[in-house]
RNA sequence: UGGGGCGUCGCCAAGUGGUAAGGCAACGGGUUUUGAUCCCGUCAUUCGUAGGUUCGAGUCCUUCCGCCCCAGCCA
């Protein structure tokens, strides 16, 4: 048998390389959120990819909080994304990082920069240090303050750390190169003045150290050995190299860029993500329309088909656009082959079989799963009323309606095949009931008489069923690029995007079930109990794919 | 007009000078007590463009075109 190899992603080959050379003994990765929001689908890539390579290549992954910035960040977040981070069934090494343990290093290095002549307190304001910063294609002004003896910016430095100075009144500075066609390198910013309280060091810092100044020092001193980050990081490579170079950092880190996952009819903005939940447009970060790891959970989604998704759009430098398509495959296939078979009907239309007796209730079976034996068989109460869905029955139709008519037969799944003889009308000549007949010994069998149904429906017995609510879920946009152009992402917001159904009838079974629970309630698509337990309630995650044209 | 990155089927994506993988979607057909699943088949003479090098180019060189990112004391 030969087996296809999947062809590695080009981090993979630099990976193997330099595993193979000895340029790196071990690989370790990191994956570095800032917790200034939940984690969405777009994360979800970047886990994969870091706690992925650590797995495949035998090495480690570490989780790290890079909370550089106390104004946007909240404990909430980073207990939110730890969560996030073991649902999709990532370990990282040892504990958790924090940027912000490293603060006093960070400070330390600060000076030795300062010390060699290598970065300068500057007094210049936000708005003047743009003007100095000059445009894309003019290079800009060297600072009034460039050349400050290395003691003043010593003194100048500590007197920002003791919170001397007002916020925005200086900061400091790397001396590099204002005429740099690379705007990060025209000497940007390493510490600003915010006095903020930060989640974890509380009020023991005025300062905090900017991104570029952070991440790769972060990076040295976990012994990371490829910091992989998406693609606009690219031009702040020079800059992570060039404070490798100069600092005494005790390894040298390298980075490499990927792009990052975009997802037609999605948002995956976190400002925008957070605009959502702030205005109440959903219910929360973890509302089941919401393309954040909360939100796929409680929609019912498994952390394999997330993590099926990132394997099939895979890793590359190209940014485009993958098709939201992709990743509800992933989960169809997934709960296909895994989710339990249940029946539900969600608009409720009674059937009265009457030839079938009064106080009559058998006792059928139906199996867990079609094509799975493992799962176990359901007990199915069946008596002479029961519910189908009611568009499921028709007066009349034409030969490609597979369903219950008048005169026709149907198969009830898992039960009789019957036929139907009259529909009962209220005074606004709604159906409100249908009378039909059951074949007898169809249970199992063909109709005798050689007239097969053409179809096959599900149904729910009327007098032993559950009751529940259903919350009809689908895309959050009705546009496919919501995100794109200068477009007003909230005009794109589906209306329909929730369709609550409080009458519905399931199967007698899902009344024990648990939250979280997932089935294919049959015909109709996937479904699991809410995560709220107060009520019962189950949250569409997906309709079944549905090629039927006509 | 500066710097960085990217252009292979509708979408994602292999391909690393030897004659265009795979997945998603779509479309035919078969099986089916789910219009699901499953199975079988179709789906790029051509790789943004124009030249060049070569016995041979998606892969090398040059030209042009297009798209994305950068002027936060955000990450």
């Amino acid at each position: 048998m030969s087996v296809e190899e999947k062809p590695l992603n080009f981090l993979e080959q630099i990976i193997k390389k330099d595993l193979a050379e000895g340029a790196c003994k071990k690989l370790v990765t990191r994956f570095p959120p800032e917790p200034n929001g939940y984690l969405h689908i777009g994360h979800a890539k970047s886990i994969c990819l870091n706690f992925g390579l650590a797995e495949t290549f035998g090495g480690e992954c570490n989780l790290r909080f890079d909370d550089t910035n106390p104004a946007k960040e909240e404990m909430e977040y980073v207990e939110a994304i730890k969560k996030d981070v073991e649902w999709l069934g990532y370990r990282w090494a040892g504990e958790v990082r924090y940027a912000s343990s490293y603060f006093d290093t960070l400070y330390s290095w600060a000076q030795h920069l300062v010390e060699t002549g290598k970065a300068y307190v500057c007094d210049l304001s936000a708005d003047e240090a743009r003007e100095y910063r000059g445009t894309l294609t003019e290079p800009g002004k060297n600072s009034p303050y460039r050349e400050r003896s290395a003691a003043e910016n010593l003194s100048l430095l500590e007197g920002m750390k003791c919170g001397e100075f007002d916020e925005g009144s200086r900061v400091l500075r790397a001396k590099i190169d204002m005429s740099s066609g690379n705007i990060n390198l025209r000497d940007p910013i390493l510490y600003r003045i915010r006095k903020q309280h930060h989640h974890q060091t509380g009020d023991k810092w005025c300062i905090y150290p900017t991104y570029d100044f952070a991440h790769g020092q972060e990076d040295a001193i976990e012994g990371i050995t490829h910091s992989i980050c998406t693609l606009e990081f690219a031009d702040h490579r020079p800059l992570y190299e060039w404070l490798i170079e100069n600092l005494p950092v005790p390894a040298k880190p390298k980075q490499y860029e990927f792009g990052r996952l975009n997802l037609n009819y999605t948002v995956t903005s976190k400002r925008k993500l957070k605009q959502l939940v702030d205005e109440g447009h959903v219910d929360g970060w973890d509302d089941p329309r919401m393309p954040t790891i909360a939100g796929y959970r409680r929609r019912g989604y498994s952390p394999a088909a997330l993590r099926k998704f990132c394997e099939m759009i895979g890793v590359t430098k190209s940014d485009g656009v993958v098709d939201v398509a992709m990743l509800e495959h992933a989960i169809r296939d997934d709960l296909d082959k895994n989710a339990p078979r249940a029946m539900c009907v969600i608009n409720p239309l009674k059937v009265v079989l009457t030839n079938y007796p009064e106080d009559k209730t058998e006792r059928l079976t139906a199996p867990g799963h079609p094509n799975r034996d493992d799962l176990p068989a359901r007990e199915l109460p069946f008596g002479r009323e029961v519910y189908i869905e009611a568009d499921d029955f028709r007066e009349e139709a034409n030969k490609k309606y597979k369903r219950l008519v008048i005169g026709k037969r149907v198969r009830l799944r898992s039960a009789y095949v019957i036929e139907a003889d009259e529909a009962i009308k209220n005074a606004a000549g709604e159906i409100v009931e249908v009378r039909a007949r059951i074949i007898e010994g169809t249970v199992g069998n063909d109709p005798e008489d050689g007239v097969k149904p053409k179809g096959v429906i599900q149904w729910v017995a009327a007098h032993e069923c559950a009751n529940f609510t259903v919350n009809l879920y689908d895309r959050l946009f009705n546009d496919v690029a919501p995100d794109a152009g200068g477009k007003d992402f909230l005009s794109c917001i589906n209306p329909d995007s929730l369709v609550v159904k409080t009458n519905c009838k399931g199967e007698v079974g899902l009344s024990a079930t648990t939250p979280g629970q997932g089935f294919q309630f049959e015909r109709e698509g996937y479904f699991c109990r809410d995560l709220d337990d107060s009520k019962l309630v189950f949250n569409r995650t997906i309709s079944l794919r549905d090629t039927f044209v006509g």
